[in-house]
DNA sequence: TCTCACATGTAACTAGTTACATGATTGC
DNA sequence: GCAATCATGTAACTAGTTACATGTGAGA
């Protein structure tokens, strides 16, 4: 089993959804996680249901063209239960602006103020998005942020993850930028 | 170009290096945010030096076995610093256990408990880690925090990144904690 | 003698990305 | 007619991991 098997797993276990919906989710909100392209969940997909931990039903649909909706099996759902506890190696994590961050006393400090100015907005802009599903999730759902164990609550809790994460990225941002702009003049 | 390739110019612009420290440093501290196995750096050494990025020197130790240093060349040079600055995609971020928080609603109270209770413990341990080397750079080179374009502020800066994002990392992991703990009884 | 750190490589495999490929239906 | 969204697949490639493979020298 790979993750993004677990993934659509995962997925699965609080709705059917075709494998364009999971591409959908694997873009928004789960996406900022766990993206994948629909040419790795197709065969995944496939593969899932090999194992027989999901099984499929053609859906005929008058105005748009036909779709595969995949549902997850018992199986399914004692494997992904299992999973979610299970034992995890130490993750490895790559960010390239920090690779970068390592460099930056190479780089010309126009171009560099440029990059950061950059990454900040692109956090802000990513917070901000987090931010306005939160508050849906508040204002649609206040019950569900109080019930631990319903997928709710457990969305919820990807997002604080999400709105914690990108508000310290765009601090340290911001933190970077004020230390290369104090020094204008050195370059 | 891979990104290895330029973490590895990277590297080299500070001082010459053989694969075998390349590796080490790909490891702590550089590997916090760029790990790789000494797999992948020879090969990718092997293609900078075809490309004419780096050179190499053998040198002879009497007490150890003889080994390639590498240093960059002035093209090498060129290329990292042009890199640093170059137009970024937006990187994807891959985080297994914000996936599993997503499915946390399926795993047994006991179990997701423990999962969280040693992923903080592992930030925890992280954080201790960074501020480690943080307070050593501080006692170590104080000045050079005041230098910008010194390639210790750039250390410092990436320091800086980690100490944060573990930071946030582990009073989420708590928050979490607190929110499963809280409903004990429930599930 | 055995283990550890140093030192350098190759081979096989896996996960993920990019590109190729097809086809329905709606709205401009 | 053309672009956009819905819908599903395959092929080729790339980066990264795991395993295989070899050898030196120091110290216990």
């Amino acid at each position: 089993m790979t993750t993004l098997g677990y993934a659509l797993l995962g997925l699965l276990a609080r709705e059917p959804l075709s494998g364009y919906d999971l591409a959908r989710q694997l873009k928004h909100p789960v996406g900022f996680f766990w993206p994948a392209r629909h040419s790795q969940i197709y065969p995944e997909l496939a593969a899932l249901e090999a194992a027989g931990l999901v099984t499929h039903e053609v859906v005929e649909q008058p105005d748009r063209p036909d779709k595969k909706v995949y549902a997850i099996t018992e199986q399914g759902q004692t494997v992904v239960r299992e999973w979610v506890t299970s034992p995890m190696d130490v993750p490895s994590v790559r960010d390239e602006l920090v690779l970068r961050t390592y460099c930056l006393w190479l780089a010309e400090p126009d171009k560099l103020r440029a990059l950061f100015q950059e990454h900040a907005a692109r956090h802000a802009a990513q917070l901000a998005e987090y931010e306005g599903y939160e508050h849906e999730c508040r204002e649609h759902a206040p019950e569900a942020l109080h019930d631990t164990w319903s997928p709710l609550f457990a969305k919820y809790a990807t997002l604080r993850r999400g709105i914690s994460y990108e508000r310290e990225y765009l601090e340290w941002c911001n933190w970077v930028l004020s230390c290369i702009t104090a020094q204008d003049t050195d370059g």
